[in-house]
DNA sequence: TACAAATGTAAAGTATTTTTTACATCACGC
DNA sequence: GCGTGATGTAAAAAATACTTTACATTTGTA
């Protein structure tokens, strides 16, 4: 019932960044290091406020960290596709 | 306990974006109006993945929708700046 | 006035994220 | 070989996001 339809350069990031480990990070961010497996692996999808952190400890925008796959949402095709500005 | 770290354009952007109500809102991004008037409010912080799906309503990245503001987190300053890249 | 549509609030229940604890494996250096 | 640090996995508990239901308020309009 749960396809992936956000993916991550977490692991990625780390080993760029210093050769972080996932208990580094856990603390930066402020999660445990099991968080941060689970995140890393597409476990579950986190929070928003967890993400911006995350991204934060790599000075990088979210978008970076975390990419969107709408083809693989069930939620993908809209309809009407008004854009804003 | 819990300050506001993340804020966001959601009410504005759907008076912008048509004058979209929140249950069009909560039906295009497949969620209840509850959920999207919490959001709206601030009362919780969303779902990465919800959050993916908001900005897609409007057609903007994530970030012109939610914006973080770590001077409000707890998890706000830290000490080894390392940026990547 | 009466009715409908949009919003605000709240409470109880369900689902999901996060923590806590624990153990197993691999690689490294001593 | 032994110990230590990093990672993988798992399962139950705790916390929190989300739903469902319900009702109150406001605004517009017939």
């Amino acid at each position: 019932m749960k396809k992936q339809h956000i993916s991550n350069e977490i692991r990625k990031l780390r080993f760029l960044n210093d050769e972080m480990t996932q208990q580094q990070l856990a603390d930066e961010v402020g999660v445990t290091r099991q968080t941060i497996v689970a995140i890393e692996k597409g476990k579950y999808p986190p929070t928003l406020e967890i993400s911006f952190r995350i991204a934060a400890v790599f000075s990088l925008p979210l978008e970076e960290v975390f990419q969107y796959h709408p083809e693989n949402d069930e939620f993908k095709k809209r309809k009407s596709d008004k854009s804003c500005r």
